[in-house]
DNA sequence: GGGAGATACTTTAGGCTTGAGCTATTCAGG
DNA sequence: CCTGAATAGCTCAAGCCTAAAGTATCTCCC
């Protein structure tokens, strides 16, 4: 096999293996989405929302809840009006800078992601039952680096 | 460590593992879908139903192409719609059945896909360049195991 | 052949997402 | 101070996506 010929299968080695990647993706994201939807009459983009909330408990700048959640700041605009609106969520307004919010649970926010939130690790793990302990492990070690070098090229 | 502390630490590992797997997937994607539309002006689904009709020179009725990208049928009637419109696929009448529609790329659908297409790998590529061979393979064999467990798990 | 149920597709309403363009505020240098 | 550039956030149009409901056709079975 010449180089150019192998050029070309690890070329659709790189394809295939993205490819991949989404099905799999897809294929988790669609079954949690579903029960959201059908268990709690929510969106899976909201529920990220709460979710990061819930791990800044001081609350977090629109900017910096489009960084966390990888959308553009328009999108994160509509998903926290729709939470304040739902009073899940609140606008404070931000003592050292007067152009920005810092938005945070309310106690009903609080509770209700506590609820989803176990709902929600119940599916993922039901989901994977049956995947060894061995394959976890190693596909996360894989991910990291995936994550590492798709972040270095993609700069 | 009892069990039911195993029981827990393993359930945030399936769920970090998940994560990390939609971290991974919405990186390349973003990286795509962006070139995507600076370079063709187009989009990621209908990149991704031109892909499906290229791998299939006989057309391909709606609901397979449904199927097929894992979408709803009003999505894909939608996206054909545009298609068509921009004169890259055509909808023939299905001769055994008068309800269905056989869906196939235009010689221009063909020859626009063809660059796209090559474009699309290049991009990929790069992005994966300095991910090593050894990981690509063992991440294909793990995630073949992932889908198959979350087919299983998911009917 | 005829009726019930399945199937192929479309339509609709509502939510997510983006990129571009807008205002208001902050910040850094002169 | 001031002024230009950067930053925080919002609005808008357009496209993706879903679930549910609607129409047309097919298929099976009596």
């Amino acid at each position: 096999m010449d180089l150019e010929t192998r050029a070309t299968v690890d070329d659709h080695r790189a394809l295939r293996l993205w490819l991949r990647l989404l099905t799999c993706s897809q294929l988790i994201e669609r079954h949690v989405r579903s029960r959201l939807r059908s268990r709690f009459g929510t969106t899976l983009p909201r529920f990220d929302l709460l979710s990061q909330l819930e791990r800044h408990p001081l609350g977090l700048k629109m900017n910096q809840l489009s960084r966390l959640l990888m959308v553009t700041g328009g999108n994160v605009t509509g998903i926290v009006d729709q939470l304040v609106k739902e009073g899940l969520v609140e606008r404070v307004d931000d003592a050292a800078d007067r152009r920005a919010w810092r938005v945070k649970l309310t106690r009903a926010g609080a509770k209700a992601f506590a609820e989803m939130a176990r709902a929600h690790e119940e599916w993922v793990v039901e989901l994977l039952s049956g995947f060894s302990r061995k394959d976890a492990d190693a596909l996360m070690q894989i991910l990291a680096r995936l994550k590492e070098v798709t972040l270095e090229n993609a700069a």
